[in-house]
DNA sequence: CCCCGGAATTGATCCATCTCAATGAAAGGC
DNA sequence: GCCTTTCATTGAGATGGATCAATTCCGGGG
């Protein structure tokens, strides 16, 4: 696996970056930021495209500029486990570590900032205040892993995919901020049937009958099969809670 | 909540600790660790007696010393659901953040060492080396907890309780350092049946046949409830993969 | 040593979800 | 615009694990 790396001679790209205020490196000043700027580097990945391969040589860590990555893993015999999504200003890779402990696949168009991970670690050793911001954000990480382990052990059908509903329309909202409030309650789902399936732990045919369900009880109308409008949110919210 | 703290005024607890060169106070020199002895103070608990109640204000975080203890968490009508279990030398509690995340209960008698989150957070500032230490034990942490949602969301009920034989036999093979090598083998559970229920994700009685099975078959051997041995480790980690 | 009570096991049944199979609908290529 | 392909939906039936209901086991106290 070989992604190409090389200086950004000309623009300094994390000037403008749309993530600048909420990714790691926020906390940083112009200095810094240049300094990084120099080892880091844009990459465009297309929808499927991978990024990460569990139990690759941990060569590159990256930062989510834009679009959607799903992270997942499997038992030795196929069945995958999505283990989460990443969203813009979310970090991704394995500082610290020999291995990718999971597969990174783009779930639309993306844009991500890659670092070699030796580069990486030498700026974050030199920079405590960048490494403070990685620990906070691998905490929070830590969190919402958790918090999905119970929806994964012992919600239903019904519970995980109104969670799924209510977390993609938050973490869109908050990646895309600055739209119209209905924005929250429609939008495209970013995954296929069977990627939800994989992130909820159940099978396509259990995912496709709740949507059914949900749409009967005139809880969720559908256009096609990815836009999705939450009509009535507070429902959903029961369900969940 | 309350807790009592003070200080160790006559021993330096630290010097003498078991945990020394495994947990987040490795990389720290005899000066470094005096002052953290200082701000830290040593806590008993009895096994049952509760730590850290999910929601509270995350006052205080801890390592843990010895014995074992369950982290928890539970969907509002009470279903509760394991989130993982911390052993010797793990970090406890939410720093850099407003409250706790999860209950932490002992399942054994267990000492650990508290320190109040404000004081612990301004140490660490002061001491990156302790922070790196923190950042790379919390990705270790995010990495097993990712990898139990593998177990929770794809594995069967036969797969899971294989997986938590082999783990908990390591895990505490590790942590007693030393032993025979049959103590690999040999152990006693720390946990009861329905605590191995919340922790997999399963029922008591789905445990119970499943420990019935592995009996009959002669896979494991059992000397009254809780005294385990692994009779065929091969055919273990053949389930398990 | 016996008795008691919580923990564990075992059995019978149920049910949510999976599996297998067929049909239907949207998206992409020419 | 039509055909192909992939993805999603729907149906019927199988099943793993949950639930409900007895026992049985074991450890501790007297």
């Amino acid at each position: 696996m070989m992604v190409g790396f090389g200086k950004n001679d000309e623009i300094n790209f994390c000037q403008a970056c749309s993530i600048r205020n909420r990714a790691i490196c926020a906390d940083l000043d112009e200095m810094e930021i240049a300094l990084l700027n120099d080892i880091g580097r844009r990459r465009d990945l297309v929808s499927g495209e991978s990024l990460l391969w569990e139990g690759d040589e941990a060569i590159f860590v990256a930062n989510v500029v834009s679009g959607m990555l799903k992270l997942s893993t499997r038992t030795s015999d196929g069945r995958e486990q999505i283990l989460g999504l990443s969203y813009p200003s979310d970090f991704l890779g394995r500082p610290y570590g020999q291995t990718t402990p999971y597969d990174a696949q783009a779930l639309t168009d993306a844009t991500v900032c890659i670092f070699r991970r030796p580069d990486f670690e030498r700026f974050a050793h030199e920079h405590p205040r960048l490494e403070r911001k990685l620990l906070e954000r691998t905490l929070g990480e830590l969190d919402r892993s958790r918090r999905w382990m119970l929806l994964l052990g012992r919600m239903s059908a019904e519970e995980r995919v109104a969670t799924l509903l209510l977390e993609i329309s938050e973490r869109l909202a908050s990646s895309a901020c600055g739209g119209e409030a209905s924005s929250l309650d429609i939008f495209e789902l970013p995954v296929s049937r069977q990627q939800i399936a994989d992130i909820l732990g159940l099978t396509i045919e259990t995912v496709s009958r709740q949507f059914t369900r949900l749409k009967a009880e005139k809880i969720i109308g559908m256009k096609g099969r990815r836009d999705v409008e939450l009509l009535r949110r507070d429902l959903l919210e029961t369900i969940v809670t």
